[in-house]
DNA sequence: TTGGGTGTTATTTTT
DNA sequence: TAACACCCAA
């Protein structure tokens, strides 16, 4: 039975059939229709479904319009994964007419809609992290900043910090109090008054900008609160505080705001990004009368893993309690196993996987290894190679950061955005057609001093006298041919749009663009040798077009719109670039039966993802918990819930290995196992031995131990200087020094093995 | 304009 | 160690 979109509760369908397959906590989660939701999802506890189901319900069960419904994500995957199953449980156009997004497409497309309203022209571009260098690399320029003492990274960290507090440039300037943010203040504005000249926005912007639109337009806020009346937020514990608010200026406006929030405190690992972890724990006091559902039936692990994942995440302080639980068989102990070095390490990964793979059948692609930084899959990819075990490194945007792939893209930005600078000056002399650097140069010094956009200078450059006559003719052919691919695109305003058989298509626009502007000439005659494999990149971008422009053709047609012209077209296609990585580009989908390959990624990466068997390497002080966590209590927290999140991905199968000596920037060193390792439950777990080489009998002595019981925060008393807080520990070769407030003397930095030092409980 | 020499630095990276 | 950015020379 199909039921028509809109159609009220003549027929809606019985209850019975959408809940039946639930547990009783799920069922209170999928038919909560008013009011404020939290719904606290362990790990593999069918959070997803929950969700889809719920949509389901809202749609079906209760006759909510579907477009009153907004479900917003932070991956683009998560989004695609639940509009593909909200798509089995609705009509297609009820499905199509529920909003899933994740937060910056959605601030992207509003801010299309209401872009004069902030400031900004509607074709405004989106800044990736690269672009966003280059930007910061022209205000370090511009200010005459050294970029030794002002890392463009480091500085764009600390505004994005900002913009996620919404905090703007100005805000940031009058709160700046030491010498560092003093010069990010001006780096800030600076930076800001580029990106506005360029007509582009930042990731953080998309959301600053959609709140300010929000507190300023109250017209804009009803409307919006009219249409999306039904707000569903995944991953709730990663919102940062633009986010929450942003959510927060939807929901209310109503007696009980409908916002259903799901998530997971102890999968929170992004804090370093900005994620406040408050906003889920503190859901209650943001929203006083939400009802709280927690899942904490876990569908996808072993008893003992799910074990040996609870007794860890108890040590947080910061948390909601929960209490995993599952009806799976209790499986095997999960591994601890003691390598030599990382080749040993290595090795007995290798190994491992490869007897799990023969003797109980588990395919390549249902196999994972996680590491807490990327240096480590050196070793272990040549691991696999030498045994020639199939694998894969998901790493993230490698796609679109190709240099190639870049250069087409900027093309492609700047006939869609003349105003954009920064990819203006990527291209304008790529590949090389006689405009120098000082010709650039020179340019700029003029658009400055006339206060002329670099697009206006570029349409006139005669005035420009620092000019030579050569230099002129080159600029004003580049020029003129940015002008025909924009009118022949439809780009340029106020003129009619293009006749279909000039360029019929966005695929044969792009394509027209890479032959005529050289680059498809530049890379296939670089260096003599047929640069086949940057051709064929650029070859895919091609296919990428032409997917998307299908794809818009096809939704346009059901949405029964006329087939949209190539510069929307392109428009849409730059935003996809911007806001789409190719993450998802993994292949081993562990519920395919193909043997595939073993998956090695970072523990961060590792979030959302199952696998029959896992291994995590590296489980060593310094790497887990990483170095520079060790001294603030809520880093430790998140690195704990970090190797939560890795160890709760296991299904059936769970290795965690470290290495006594490792190899770190070219030093072999001796390693302390991880202060973690102490608060796995001893009696479920194994521990082993790699057989690398003898194991050393003075291993036990490592000081490991003590440092796990003395974290910093701890209370402590000694002998001599009485009561006091550790402030910070560090471990070094087999010491153990702790930074220790006392209350009468002061700081004192103690050797923790001689220091008689005692735990002291208020 | 490119290449080589030098110096600096060293998590995690949903968008 | 090794990767990357930067600067200078040819």
């Amino acid at each position: 039975m199909t039921i028509e979109a809109g159609q009220t509760h003549a027929g809606i369908q019985r209850d019975d059939d959408m809940l039946a397959d639930l547990t009783e906590p799920q069922r209170e989660a999928v038919t909560h229709v008013e009011g404020p939701l939290l719904v606290l999802a362990g790990p593999g506890s069918g959070k997803t479904r929950v969700i889809t189901r719920r949509i389901a319900y809202l749609v079906k069960g209760v006759g909510i319009a579907p477009w009153n419904i907004l479900a917003i994500t932070f991956t683009n995957k998560a989004a695609g994964e639940m509009r593909e199953r909200v798509g089995r449980s609705l009509s297609e156009r009820q499905a199509r007419a529920t909003t899933v997004m994740t937060f910056h497409s959605f601030c992207a497309r509003i801010l299309r809609d209401y872009a004069d309203l902030v400031g900004l022209k509607p074709t405004f571009t989106i800044y990736d992290t690269a672009d966003q260098q280059r930007a910061m690399k022209r205000a370090l320029e511009d200010l005459d900043f050294s970029s030794n003492n002002f890392p463009p990274a480091r500085v764009l960290a600390t505004i994005s910090n900002a913009k996620n507090e919404l905090i703007d440039a100005e805000a940031f300037a009058a709160a700046a109090s030491g010498f560092f943010d003093k010069k990010v203040a001006q780096l800030f504005s600076k930076y800001q008054s580029i990106l506005r000249a360029s007509n582009a926005v930042d990731f953080d912007d998309l959301l600053l900008l959609c709140v300010r639109l929000l507190r300023e337009q109250t017209d804009v806020t009803e409307a919006l609160r009219d249409r999306y009346q039904y707000l569903l937020i995944d991953e709730y514990q990663d919102t940062n505080h633009a986010q929450f608010v942003l959510a927060h200026a939807l929901a209310s406006g109503r007696a009980r705001p409908n916002i259903c929030a799901t998530g997971d405190p102890d999968q929170s690992i992004y804090a370093w990004r900005g994620a406040d972890i408050r906003n889920i724990l503190d859901f209650e006091t943001h929203y006083p009368d939400a009802a709280i559902v927690k899942l904490e039936q876990n569908y996808r692990s072993t008893q003992r893993i799910l074990d040996t994942a609870d007794a860890l995440i108890q040590r947080n302080r910061q948390r909601k309690h929960k209490r995993l639980w599952t009806e799976n068989e209790q499986g095997d102990k999960p591994l601890v196993v003691t390598c030599a070095d990382e080749r040993d390490e290595a090795r007995w990964v290798v190994e491992h996987l490869t007897l799990l793979h023969d003797r109980q059948a588990i395919p390549w692609s249902g196999m994972a290894v996680f590491y807490r930084v990327n240096s480590l899959s050196r070793s272990l990819e040549e691991a696999f190679r030498a045994a020639a075990v199939p694998y894969q490194i998901a790493r993230g945007t490698a796609f679109y950061d190709r240099k190639e792939v870049k250069d087409l893209i900027a093309y492609l930005r700047v006939l869609a955005n003349p105003s954009d600078e920064v990819n203006l000056l990527r291209i304008i002399n790529t590949p090389a057609r006689g405009i120098s650097d000082n010709t650039v140069k020179a340019m700029q010094a003029y658009a400055t001093a006339h206060q002329l956009p670099l697009a206006d200078v570029l349409d006139d450059v005669r005035p420009v006298t620092a000019l030579n006559a050569r230099a002129v003719s080159a600029v004003q052919k580049f020029n003129a041919q940015l002008l025909g691919w924009r009118r022949d695109a439809g780009l340029i305003e106020n003129q009619p749009s293009p006749t279909h058989d000039t360029t019929p298509s966005l695929r044969m626009f792009v394509e027209r663009v890479l032959r005529e502007s050289g680059l498809e000439d530049y890379y296939r005659n670089d260096k003599g040798d047929p640069d086949s494999e940057r051709l064929a990149n650029l070859g895919e971008l091609i296919t990428s077009v032409q997917q998307y422009e299908s794809d818009a053709d096809a939704q346009a047609q059901l949405d029964e719109q006329p087939q949209p012209g190539v510069n929307n077209k392109l428009l849409g296609y730059l935003e996809q670039v911007s806001l789409v990585s190719d993450v998802d580009s993994l292949e081993g989908d562990p519920a395919r039966a193909t043997d595939g390959m073993v998956t090695l990624m970072t523990l961060h990466a590792a979030k959302g993802l199952e696998y029959p068997a896992v291994v995590i390497v590296g489980f060593e002080d310094g790497l887990i918990p990483h170095q520079r966590s060790r001294d603030n209590e809520k880093e430790l927290e998140e690195e704990r819930r970090l190797l939560f999140v890795g160890i709760t991905r296991a299904m059936r199968r769970l290795s965690i290995t470290r290495a006594r000596r490792r190899t770190i920037f070219g030093q072999t060193q001796p390693t302390i196992r991880s202060a973690f390792l102490n608060e796995l439950p001893s009696e479920g777990i194994e521990t082993e031995d790699s057989g690398g080489e003898e194991s050393d009998p003075f291993d036990r002595l490592d000081a490991t131990g003590l440092a796990s019981e003395f974290p910093p925060g701890t209370n402590v008393r000694h002998p001599q200087f009485g009561l006091g807080r550790v402030v910070n520990i560090a471990t070094s070769g087999l010491q153990t020094r702790a930074k220790v407030h006392f209350n009468t003397v002061g700081s004192k930095t103690l050797i923790l093995e001689y220091a008689r030092l005692q735990r002291v409980e208020f």
